[in-house]
RNA sequence: GACCCCAUCGUCUAGUGGUUAGGACACCGCCCUCUCAAGGCGGGAACGGGGGUUCAAGUCCCCCUGGGGUCGCCA
Protein backbone atom coordinates (compact mmCIF):
# COMPACT_ATOMS: atom_id res chain seq x y z
CA UNK A 1 0.00 0.00 0.00
CA UNK A 2 1.38 3.30 -0.54
CA UNK A 3 1.76 5.46 2.32
CA UNK A 4 2.47 9.23 1.75
CA UNK A 5 2.20 12.11 3.94
CA UNK A 6 2.96 16.11 4.46
CA UNK A 7 5.14 16.91 6.86
CA UNK A 8 4.84 21.02 7.32
CA UNK A 9 6.96 22.58 10.14
CA UNK A 10 4.50 25.42 11.48
CA UNK A 11 6.80 28.67 11.42
CA UNK A 12 3.97 30.26 9.78
CA UNK A 13 1.13 30.13 6.82
CA UNK A 14 0.68 27.40 4.78
CA UNK A 15 2.75 28.56 1.53
CA UNK A 16 1.48 27.56 -2.23
CA UNK A 17 4.61 25.50 -3.10
CA UNK A 18 4.15 23.24 0.21
CA UNK A 19 0.59 22.73 -0.85
CA UNK A 20 1.89 21.86 -4.08
CA UNK A 21 3.93 18.95 -2.71
CA UNK A 22 1.14 17.97 -0.30
CA UNK A 23 -1.63 17.54 -3.32
CA UNK A 24 0.51 15.72 -5.01
CA UNK A 25 1.36 13.11 -2.21
CA UNK A 26 -2.63 13.37 -1.61
CA UNK A 27 -3.15 12.23 -4.90
CA UNK A 28 -0.81 9.58 -5.21
CA UNK A 29 -2.27 8.10 -2.15
CA UNK A 30 -5.24 8.03 -3.18
CA UNK A 31 -5.13 7.18 -6.60
CA UNK A 32 -3.43 3.83 -5.10
CA UNK A 33 -6.29 3.47 -2.47
CA UNK A 34 -3.26 3.84 -0.30
CA UNK A 35 -2.96 6.54 2.61
CA UNK A 36 -2.18 10.18 3.22
CA UNK A 37 -0.53 10.81 6.57
CA UNK A 38 -0.32 14.33 7.90
CA UNK A 39 2.64 15.11 10.85
CA UNK A 40 3.94 18.47 12.09
CA UNK A 41 7.22 18.91 12.47
CA UNK A 42 7.88 20.93 15.22
CA UNK A 43 11.09 20.09 17.02
CA UNK A 44 12.64 23.66 17.05
CA UNK A 45 10.87 24.36 20.20
CA UNK A 46 11.92 28.34 19.47
CA UNK A 47 10.44 28.88 16.42
CA UNK A 48 7.08 27.01 15.97
CA UNK A 49 3.81 28.46 16.66
CA UNK A 50 0.18 26.85 17.46
CA UNK A 51 -1.21 29.78 15.67
CA UNK A 52 1.15 28.29 11.98
CA UNK A 53 -0.52 24.64 13.10
CA UNK A 54 -4.14 26.13 12.72
CA UNK A 55 -3.39 28.17 9.91
CA UNK A 56 -2.03 25.03 7.86
CA UNK A 57 -5.25 22.88 9.10
CA UNK A 58 -7.37 26.20 7.76
CA UNK A 59 -6.11 26.08 4.64
CA UNK A 60 -6.06 22.61 3.93
CA UNK A 61 -9.60 22.50 5.05
CA UNK A 62 -10.03 24.94 3.04
CA UNK A 63 -8.60 23.37 -0.30
CA UNK A 64 -10.56 20.31 1.08
CA UNK A 65 -7.64 18.32 1.76
CA UNK A 66 -8.27 14.85 4.28
CA UNK A 67 -5.61 13.34 5.93
CA UNK A 68 -5.88 10.13 7.47
CA UNK A 69 -6.27 9.53 10.98
CA UNK A 70 -4.52 11.56 13.76
CA UNK A 71 -2.29 14.37 13.25
CA UNK A 72 1.46 13.78 14.56
CA UNK A 73 2.93 16.24 16.77
CA UNK A 74 6.86 15.48 17.00
CA UNK A 75 7.05 17.47 19.78
CA UNK A 76 4.92 15.24 21.68
CA UNK A 77 7.22 11.76 20.65
CA UNK A 78 10.65 13.16 22.07
CA UNK A 79 11.12 10.07 24.44
CA UNK A 80 10.43 8.28 21.66
CA UNK A 81 13.05 9.58 19.57
CA UNK A 82 15.75 9.56 22.99
CA UNK A 83 15.21 5.92 22.97
CA UNK A 84 16.20 5.86 19.10
CA UNK A 85 18.81 7.89 19.74
CA UNK A 86 20.26 5.71 22.67
CA UNK A 87 20.04 2.75 20.05
CA UNK A 88 22.44 4.18 17.86
CA UNK A 89 24.92 5.12 20.74
CA UNK A 90 24.36 2.03 21.62
CA UNK A 91 24.85 0.03 18.69
CA UNK A 92 28.22 2.85 18.31
CA UNK A 93 26.97 3.95 15.43
CA UNK A 94 26.44 7.15 17.21
CA UNK A 95 28.82 9.19 19.50
CA UNK A 96 28.63 12.07 21.88
CA UNK A 97 30.71 15.42 20.63
CA UNK A 98 31.35 17.83 23.27
CA UNK A 99 32.82 20.43 20.69
CA UNK A 100 31.33 24.17 21.62
CA UNK A 101 29.41 26.00 18.94
CA UNK A 102 31.95 28.29 18.97
CA UNK A 103 34.88 26.11 18.10
CA UNK A 104 32.73 24.34 15.45
CA UNK A 105 31.78 28.06 13.94
CA UNK A 106 35.92 29.10 14.22
CA UNK A 107 36.24 25.78 12.10
CA UNK A 108 34.05 26.50 9.67
CA UNK A 109 35.29 29.72 9.14
CA UNK A 110 38.92 28.11 8.92
CA UNK A 111 37.49 25.80 5.91
CA UNK A 112 35.69 28.18 4.18
CA UNK A 113 38.70 30.83 4.31
CA UNK A 114 40.93 27.47 2.66
CA UNK A 115 37.48 27.42 -0.32
CA UNK A 116 36.95 23.64 1.55
CA UNK A 117 33.48 22.96 2.20
CA UNK A 118 32.32 23.67 5.89
CA UNK A 119 32.35 20.73 7.52
CA UNK A 120 32.74 19.13 11.23
CA UNK A 121 35.57 17.19 11.29
CA UNK A 122 35.14 13.96 13.13
CA UNK A 123 37.07 15.18 16.26
CA UNK A 124 34.98 13.25 18.47
CA UNK A 125 34.19 10.49 16.73
CA UNK A 126 36.68 7.76 18.34
CA UNK A 127 37.37 9.99 21.48
CA UNK A 128 38.05 8.03 24.59
CA UNK A 129 39.50 10.32 27.08
CA UNK A 130 37.78 12.60 29.44
CA UNK A 131 35.40 15.02 27.93
CA UNK A 132 35.65 18.69 28.78
CA UNK A 133 33.79 20.11 32.37
CA UNK A 134 30.56 21.87 31.52
CA UNK A 135 30.05 21.32 27.45
CA UNK A 136 26.89 19.63 27.24
CA UNK A 137 27.51 16.91 24.40
CA UNK A 138 25.72 16.87 20.75
CA UNK A 139 24.85 13.61 19.45
CA UNK A 140 26.59 12.80 16.18
CA UNK A 141 26.02 9.93 13.51
CA UNK A 142 28.61 8.15 12.46
CA UNK A 143 28.65 8.68 8.41
CA UNK A 144 30.10 6.70 5.98
CA UNK A 145 33.74 8.18 4.76
CA UNK A 146 33.89 6.34 1.22
CA UNK A 147 31.99 5.10 -1.17
CA UNK A 148 28.63 6.38 -3.11
CA UNK A 149 24.94 6.84 -1.53
CA UNK A 150 22.58 6.50 -4.56
CA UNK A 151 18.85 6.42 -4.97
CA UNK A 152 16.45 6.76 -7.70
CA UNK A 153 14.82 9.59 -7.54
CA UNK A 154 11.04 9.34 -9.31
CA UNK A 155 10.92 12.30 -10.75
CA UNK A 156 14.42 13.37 -11.35
CA UNK A 157 15.91 9.65 -11.88
CA UNK A 158 19.24 8.29 -10.30
CA UNK A 159 21.33 10.83 -8.26
CA UNK A 160 24.71 9.59 -6.79
CA UNK A 161 26.91 11.35 -4.37
CA UNK A 162 30.34 10.50 -3.14
CA UNK A 163 30.06 10.32 0.81
CA UNK A 164 33.51 12.47 1.25
CA UNK A 165 32.24 15.47 -1.07
CA UNK A 166 28.98 15.58 1.20
CA UNK A 167 28.97 13.74 4.41
CA UNK A 168 30.18 14.56 7.79
CA UNK A 169 29.21 13.42 11.34
CA UNK A 170 26.15 15.71 11.22
CA UNK A 171 24.19 16.37 14.89
CA UNK A 172 21.14 14.01 15.17
CA UNK A 173 20.51 15.23 18.91
CA UNK A 174 20.85 18.65 19.98
CA UNK A 175 22.96 19.56 23.42
CA UNK A 176 19.57 19.63 25.57
CA UNK A 177 18.73 16.68 23.98
CA UNK A 178 16.23 17.62 21.50
CA UNK A 179 16.69 15.61 18.11
CA UNK A 180 17.63 17.49 14.91
CA UNK A 181 15.12 17.18 11.82
CA UNK A 182 17.17 14.44 9.48
CA UNK A 183 16.79 12.47 12.23
CA UNK A 184 12.87 12.62 13.43
CA UNK A 185 11.97 12.63 9.44
CA UNK A 186 13.71 8.90 9.53
CA UNK A 187 12.30 7.76 12.32
CA UNK A 188 8.94 9.07 12.02
CA UNK A 189 8.60 8.13 8.47
CA UNK A 190 9.61 4.55 9.16
CA UNK A 191 7.26 4.35 11.96
CA UNK A 192 4.59 5.63 10.35
CA UNK A 193 5.25 3.47 7.68
CA UNK A 194 5.68 6.14 4.71
CA UNK A 195 7.03 4.53 1.89
CA UNK A 196 6.54 7.40 -1.01
CA UNK A 197 7.91 10.53 0.18
CA UNK A 198 6.76 13.23 -2.18
CA UNK A 199 8.64 16.51 -1.07
CA UNK A 200 10.33 19.76 -2.35
CA UNK A 201 13.69 20.01 -4.60
CA UNK A 202 15.09 21.16 -1.56
CA UNK A 203 15.50 18.09 -0.10
CA UNK A 204 17.71 16.31 -2.31
CA UNK A 205 21.11 16.87 -0.46
CA UNK A 206 19.37 15.55 3.02
CA UNK A 207 18.44 12.44 1.31
CA UNK A 208 21.62 11.20 1.67
CA UNK A 209 21.52 11.56 5.11
CA UNK A 210 18.08 10.03 5.73
CA UNK A 211 19.99 7.38 3.60
CA UNK A 212 22.46 6.28 6.13
CA UNK A 213 20.31 6.75 9.23
CA UNK A 214 17.38 4.19 7.60
CA UNK A 215 20.39 2.10 6.86
CA UNK A 216 22.10 2.72 10.62
CA UNK A 217 18.58 1.49 11.53
CA UNK A 218 17.72 -1.17 9.18
CA UNK A 219 14.69 0.51 7.98
CA UNK A 220 13.53 -0.03 4.30
CA UNK A 221 14.38 3.38 2.60
CA UNK A 222 11.28 4.70 1.02
CA UNK A 223 10.68 6.13 -2.55
CA UNK A 224 11.38 9.40 -2.99
CA UNK A 225 10.19 12.16 -5.52
CA UNK A 226 11.93 15.49 -5.30
CA UNK A 227 9.81 17.98 -6.41
CA UNK A 228 11.07 21.12 -7.76
CA UNK A 229 10.64 24.19 -7.09
CA UNK A 230 7.81 27.36 -7.83
CA UNK A 231 9.87 30.27 -9.10
CA UNK A 232 8.27 33.73 -9.58
CA UNK A 233 7.68 34.88 -13.35
CA UNK A 234 11.02 36.42 -13.47
CA UNK A 235 12.14 32.47 -12.74
CA UNK A 236 14.01 33.77 -9.02
CA UNK A 237 12.71 32.27 -5.85
CA UNK A 238 8.97 32.79 -5.48
CA UNK A 239 8.72 35.44 -2.17
CA UNK A 240 5.93 37.39 -0.84
CA UNK A 241 6.72 40.37 -3.18
CA UNK A 242 5.56 38.35 -6.22
CA UNK A 243 1.69 37.95 -4.90
CA UNK A 244 0.43 36.05 -2.56
CA UNK A 245 1.87 32.97 -1.53
CA UNK A 246 -0.13 32.03 1.60
CA UNK A 247 -2.92 29.69 0.44
CA UNK A 248 -5.30 31.56 2.69
CA UNK A 249 -4.72 34.76 0.93
CA UNK A 250 -5.89 32.96 -2.30
CA UNK A 251 -9.47 32.77 -0.29
CA UNK A 252 -9.28 36.08 0.86
CA UNK A 253 -8.52 37.10 -3.04
CA UNK A 254 -11.89 35.67 -4.15
CA UNK A 255 -10.09 32.37 -5.69
CA UNK A 256 -12.53 29.12 -5.88
CA UNK A 257 -9.79 26.23 -4.26
CA UNK A 258 -10.56 24.49 -6.90
CA UNK A 259 -9.30 26.49 -9.93
CA UNK A 260 -6.04 26.53 -7.25
CA UNK A 261 -5.43 23.00 -7.06
CA UNK A 262 -6.37 22.55 -10.73
CA UNK A 263 -3.45 25.71 -11.19
CA UNK A 264 -0.90 23.77 -8.97
CA UNK A 265 -1.53 20.64 -10.03
CA UNK A 266 -0.54 21.90 -14.05
CA UNK A 267 2.37 23.75 -12.63
CA UNK A 268 4.93 21.27 -13.18
CA UNK A 269 2.82 18.12 -13.99
CA UNK A 270 0.65 16.91 -17.08
CA UNK A 271 -1.33 14.59 -18.67
CA UNK A 272 -1.17 15.43 -22.18
CA UNK A 273 -2.52 18.68 -23.27
CA UNK A 274 -5.21 18.27 -20.17
CA UNK A 275 -5.96 21.64 -18.76
CA UNK A 276 -8.84 21.25 -16.50
CA UNK A 277 -8.92 18.51 -13.96
CA UNK A 278 -11.85 18.44 -11.22
CA UNK A 279 -10.58 16.48 -8.00
CA UNK A 280 -12.09 13.91 -8.91
CA UNK A 281 -10.07 13.43 -12.61
CA UNK A 282 -6.87 14.42 -10.83
CA UNK A 283 -7.36 10.69 -8.07
CA UNK A 284 -7.75 9.18 -11.37
CA UNK A 285 -4.75 10.61 -13.51
CA UNK A 286 -2.19 11.78 -11.04
CA UNK A 287 0.93 9.77 -11.73
CA UNK A 288 4.45 11.45 -10.28
CA UNK A 289 6.47 9.95 -13.59
CA UNK A 290 4.89 13.25 -15.30
CA UNK A 291 6.16 15.47 -12.85
CA UNK A 292 8.26 17.83 -14.82
CA UNK A 293 12.42 17.62 -14.06
CA UNK A 294 13.01 21.51 -14.24
CA UNK A 295 11.22 24.46 -12.01
CA UNK A 296 8.56 26.36 -13.19
CA UNK A 297 7.89 29.87 -13.19
CA UNK A 298 4.13 31.18 -10.63
CA UNK A 299 2.23 32.45 -13.60
CA UNK A 300 -0.89 34.38 -12.16
CA UNK A 301 -2.66 34.70 -15.50
CA UNK A 302 -3.35 31.21 -15.36
CA UNK A 303 -4.56 31.08 -12.36
CA UNK A 304 -7.47 33.82 -12.86
CA UNK A 305 -8.34 32.28 -16.10
CA UNK A 306 -8.45 28.73 -14.19
CA UNK A 307 -10.62 31.13 -12.04
CA UNK A 308 -12.82 32.16 -13.98
CA UNK A 309 -13.32 28.85 -15.78
CA UNK A 310 -14.68 27.72 -12.24
CA UNK A 311 -16.76 30.49 -11.16
CA UNK A 312 -18.65 29.85 -15.02
CA UNK A 313 -19.18 25.81 -13.88
CA UNK A 314 -19.89 26.60 -10.46
CA UNK A 315 -23.82 25.91 -9.10
CA UNK A 316 -25.69 29.16 -8.10
CA UNK A 317 -26.14 27.35 -4.17
CA UNK A 318 -22.25 27.26 -4.23
CA UNK A 319 -21.34 30.38 -5.54
CA UNK A 320 -24.38 32.55 -3.60
CA UNK A 321 -22.79 30.57 -0.55
CA UNK A 322 -19.02 31.44 -1.70
CA UNK A 323 -20.36 35.31 -2.31
CA UNK A 324 -21.47 35.40 1.70
CA UNK A 325 -17.95 35.36 3.02
CA UNK A 326 -17.63 38.85 0.51
CA UNK A 327 -20.11 39.99 2.31
CA UNK A 328 -22.68 40.24 -0.24
CA UNK A 329 -25.76 37.84 0.14
CA UNK A 330 -28.43 37.12 -2.34
CA UNK A 331 -29.96 33.96 -1.24
CA UNK A 332 -33.59 36.31 -0.71
CA UNK A 333 -33.28 37.97 -3.78
CA UNK A 334 -36.08 37.04 -6.11
CA UNK A 335 -33.43 37.48 -9.39
CA UNK A 336 -30.74 36.00 -7.81
CA UNK A 337 -30.39 33.33 -10.83
CA UNK A 338 -30.54 35.87 -13.06
CA UNK A 339 -28.36 38.05 -11.64
CA UNK A 340 -25.34 35.38 -11.47
CA UNK A 341 -26.06 34.27 -15.07
CA UNK A 342 -25.13 38.10 -15.76
CA UNK A 343 -22.14 38.80 -14.02
CA UNK A 344 -20.62 34.87 -13.86
CA UNK A 345 -18.89 35.52 -17.18
CA UNK A 346 -17.43 39.04 -16.16
CA UNK A 347 -15.81 38.61 -12.84
CA UNK A 348 -12.46 36.73 -12.61
CA UNK A 349 -12.88 36.69 -8.91
CA UNK A 350 -15.08 36.27 -6.42
CA UNK A 351 -14.06 39.55 -5.18
CA UNK A 352 -14.58 41.05 -8.23
CA UNK A 353 -17.95 39.27 -8.38
CA UNK A 354 -19.34 40.71 -5.39
CA UNK A 355 -18.74 44.09 -6.38
CA UNK A 356 -20.64 43.39 -9.68
CA UNK A 357 -23.63 42.41 -7.66
CA UNK A 358 -23.17 44.96 -5.81
CA UNK A 359 -23.27 47.53 -8.16
CA UNK A 360 -26.26 46.59 -9.55
CA UNK A 361 -28.11 46.06 -6.54
CA UNK A 362 -27.46 49.29 -5.04
CA UNK A 363 -28.83 52.46 -6.98
CA UNK A 364 -25.90 54.29 -8.13
CA UNK A 365 -24.92 57.21 -5.33
CA UNK A 366 -22.67 59.05 -8.44
CA UNK A 367 -22.45 58.55 -12.16
CA UNK A 368 -19.38 58.25 -13.92
CA UNK A 369 -18.31 62.06 -15.26
CA UNK A 370 -16.87 60.91 -18.87
CA UNK A 371 -19.99 58.42 -19.20
CA UNK A 372 -22.34 61.51 -18.39
CA UNK A 373 -20.46 63.20 -20.74
CA UNK A 374 -20.56 61.34 -23.80
CA UNK A 375 -24.11 59.85 -23.58
CA UNK A 376 -26.21 61.90 -21.76
CA UNK A 377 -26.06 64.97 -24.44
CA UNK A 378 -28.98 67.20 -24.82
CA UNK A 379 -30.04 64.65 -27.62
CA UNK A 380 -29.26 61.54 -25.53
CA UNK A 381 -30.73 63.24 -22.03
CA UNK A 382 -34.14 64.01 -24.23
CA UNK A 383 -34.86 60.08 -25.52
CA UNK A 384 -34.62 59.06 -21.69
CA UNK A 385 -36.75 61.50 -20.36
CA UNK A 386 -39.27 60.21 -23.46
CA UNK A 387 -38.68 56.88 -22.54
CA UNK A 388 -39.27 57.58 -18.84
CA UNK A 389 -42.27 58.98 -19.78
CA UNK A 390 -43.71 56.02 -22.10
CA UNK A 391 -42.49 53.49 -19.58
CA UNK A 392 -44.90 54.94 -16.69
CA UNK A 393 -47.67 53.80 -18.74
CA UNK A 394 -46.11 50.14 -18.44
CA UNK A 395 -46.10 48.99 -15.05
CA UNK A 396 -46.75 45.54 -16.04
CA UNK A 397 -43.19 44.90 -17.54
CA UNK A 398 -40.93 42.10 -15.39
CA UNK A 399 -39.12 40.23 -17.44
CA UNK A 400 -35.94 41.06 -19.35
CA UNK A 401 -37.68 40.01 -22.58
CA UNK A 402 -40.64 41.94 -21.83
CA UNK A 403 -38.51 45.19 -21.39
CA UNK A 404 -36.84 44.48 -24.51
CA UNK A 405 -40.08 44.08 -26.38
CA UNK A 406 -41.12 47.43 -25.12
CA UNK A 407 -37.89 49.02 -25.52
CA UNK A 408 -37.83 48.30 -28.97
CA UNK A 409 -41.35 49.08 -29.85
CA UNK A 410 -40.15 52.44 -28.24
CA UNK A 411 -37.46 53.24 -29.98
CA UNK A 412 -38.63 52.00 -33.68
CA UNK A 413 -41.91 54.42 -33.36
CA UNK A 414 -39.03 57.31 -33.12
CA UNK A 415 -36.69 55.76 -36.03
CA UNK A 416 -33.93 55.36 -33.11
CA UNK A 417 -31.31 52.46 -32.90
CA UNK A 418 -30.21 50.32 -29.19
CA UNK A 419 -27.51 51.97 -28.98
CA UNK A 420 -28.80 55.61 -28.90
CA UNK A 421 -30.88 54.76 -25.61
CA UNK A 422 -28.74 51.82 -24.02
CA UNK A 423 -26.21 53.79 -23.02
CA UNK A 424 -28.30 56.10 -20.86
CA UNK A 425 -30.06 53.78 -19.61
CA UNK A 426 -26.92 51.63 -18.09
CA UNK A 427 -25.70 55.52 -16.40
CA UNK A 428 -29.69 55.30 -14.75
CA UNK A 429 -29.21 51.94 -13.22
CA UNK A 430 -25.68 51.28 -12.39
CA UNK A 431 -24.13 55.22 -13.04
CA UNK A 432 -21.70 53.32 -14.99
CA UNK A 433 -21.35 52.65 -19.18
CA UNK A 434 -20.46 49.21 -18.29
CA UNK A 435 -22.90 46.68 -17.10
CA UNK A 436 -24.27 43.34 -18.55
CA UNK A 437 -27.23 43.89 -21.06
CA UNK A 438 -29.28 46.15 -19.90
CA UNK A 439 -32.45 44.51 -20.76
CA UNK A 440 -30.70 42.02 -17.48
CA UNK A 441 -29.92 44.08 -15.62
CA UNK A 442 -33.88 46.04 -15.94
CA UNK A 443 -35.02 43.06 -14.90
CA UNK A 444 -33.09 42.41 -11.98
CA UNK A 445 -33.77 45.67 -10.91
CA UNK A 446 -37.24 45.44 -11.28
CA UNK A 447 -39.65 48.00 -12.65
CA UNK A 448 -40.54 50.33 -9.68
CA UNK A 449 -36.80 50.85 -9.00
CA UNK A 450 -35.82 51.22 -13.12
CA UNK A 451 -38.26 54.31 -12.74
CA UNK A 452 -36.76 55.50 -9.64
CA UNK A 453 -33.18 55.44 -11.20
CA UNK A 454 -33.99 56.85 -14.26
CA UNK A 455 -35.63 59.86 -12.20
CA UNK A 456 -33.07 60.17 -10.22
CA UNK A 457 -30.67 60.58 -13.30
CA UNK A 458 -32.73 63.02 -15.33
CA UNK A 459 -33.24 64.96 -11.75
CA UNK A 460 -29.47 64.81 -11.41
CA UNK A 461 -28.85 66.07 -15.02
CA UNK A 462 -30.99 69.02 -15.16
CA UNK A 463 -30.01 70.41 -11.46
CA UNK A 464 -26.42 70.34 -12.64
CA UNK A 465 -27.41 71.54 -15.81
CA UNK A 466 -28.83 74.44 -14.07
CA UNK A 467 -26.13 75.21 -12.24
C1' G B 1 34.07 27.64 -3.48
C1' A B 2 32.34 22.24 -3.24
C1' C B 3 28.43 18.96 -4.41
C1' C B 4 23.66 17.97 -6.73
C1' C B 5 19.81 19.15 -10.19
C1' C B 6 17.78 21.53 -14.52
C1' A B 7 17.44 23.69 -19.87
C1' U B 8 11.11 23.37 -26.16
C1' C B 9 7.09 29.75 -27.83
C1' G B 10 6.95 35.58 -22.87
C1' U B 11 4.68 31.67 -19.28
C1' C B 12 2.69 26.40 -18.17
C1' U B 13 3.71 22.34 -21.15
C1' A B 14 3.20 17.86 -25.23
C1' G B 15 7.15 15.39 -27.40
C1' U B 16 10.82 9.20 -25.30
C1' G B 17 15.44 9.00 -33.05
C1' G B 18 11.93 10.17 -38.64
C1' U B 19 6.41 15.68 -36.29
C1' U B 20 4.54 21.19 -41.38
C1' A B 21 7.58 20.78 -33.33
C1' G B 22 1.12 20.08 -30.83
C1' G B 23 -2.05 22.32 -26.82
C1' A B 24 -3.11 26.07 -22.97
C1' C B 25 -2.50 31.11 -20.69
C1' A B 26 -1.13 35.90 -22.24
C1' C B 27 -0.83 39.04 -26.67
C1' C B 28 -2.72 40.81 -31.66
C1' G B 29 -6.69 40.77 -35.54
C1' C B 30 -11.65 39.60 -37.19
C1' C B 31 -16.76 38.07 -36.05
C1' C B 32 -20.82 38.58 -32.59
C1' U B 33 -22.79 43.09 -30.06
C1' C B 34 -26.74 47.85 -26.15
C1' U B 35 -21.33 48.80 -23.11
C1' C B 36 -17.87 45.50 -20.79
C1' A B 37 -17.04 40.70 -20.64
C1' A B 38 -17.89 35.80 -22.35
C1' G B 39 -17.93 33.05 -26.86
C1' G B 40 -16.39 31.79 -32.12
C1' C B 41 -12.60 32.11 -35.89
C1' G B 42 -7.64 33.38 -37.23
C1' G B 43 -2.39 35.16 -36.31
C1' G B 44 2.60 35.98 -34.50
C1' A B 45 5.66 33.24 -31.10
C1' A B 46 10.23 28.01 -29.06
C1' C B 47 14.01 23.30 -29.31
C1' G B 48 20.52 28.29 -25.22
C1' G B 49 25.60 27.44 -27.93
C1' G B 50 29.36 24.04 -29.80
C1' G B 51 30.99 19.30 -30.81
C1' G B 52 29.97 14.15 -31.55
C1' U B 53 26.84 9.16 -32.42
C1' U B 54 23.35 7.98 -36.46
C1' C B 55 20.92 7.21 -43.03
C1' A B 56 18.17 10.52 -39.59
C1' A B 57 18.66 14.36 -33.23
C1' G B 58 14.24 18.77 -29.73
C1' U B 59 14.86 13.57 -28.51
C1' C B 60 21.27 9.77 -27.18
C1' C B 61 26.69 11.25 -25.46
C1' C B 62 30.43 15.15 -24.24
C1' C B 63 31.84 20.24 -23.40
C1' C B 64 30.37 25.31 -22.68
C1' U B 65 26.89 28.77 -21.11
C1' G B 66 22.85 30.01 -18.20
C1' G B 67 19.49 29.02 -14.10
C1' G B 68 18.20 26.67 -9.46
C1' G B 69 19.16 23.97 -4.87
C1' U B 70 22.24 22.42 -0.62
C1' C B 71 26.47 22.97 2.35
C1' G B 72 23.18 24.97 10.64
C1' C B 73 22.93 22.35 17.73
C1' C B 74 16.48 25.40 10.94
C1' A B 75 13.12 22.39 8.90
Amino acid sequence: MVVTRFAPSPTGYLHIGGLRTALYSYLWAKKNSGKFLFRIEDTDLARNSKEAVDAIIEAFKWVGLAHEGEVVYQSERFDLYKSYVQKLLDAGKAYKCYMSKEELDALREEQSARKERPHYDGRYRDFTGTPPVGVEPVIRIKAPTSGVISFVDGVKGEICFNATDILDDFIIARSDGTPTYNFVVVIDDALMGVNEVIRGDDHVSNTPKQIILYEAFGFKIPKFYHVPMILNPQGKKLSKRDGAVDVMEYKREGYLPEALLNFLIRLGWSHGDQEIFSFEQMQALFDPSHINKSASAYNQEKLVWLNTHYIKQASYERLIEELRFFDVDISLHVKKELLIDALRDRAKTLVEFANLIQQILEAPTCYDEKAVEKFLTADGLGVLEDYLVVLKGEKSLLLASEFETFTKAFLEERGLKLKDLAQAIRIAMVGSSVSPSIFDVLEIIGYEDVVKRIETLILFQRSSGES
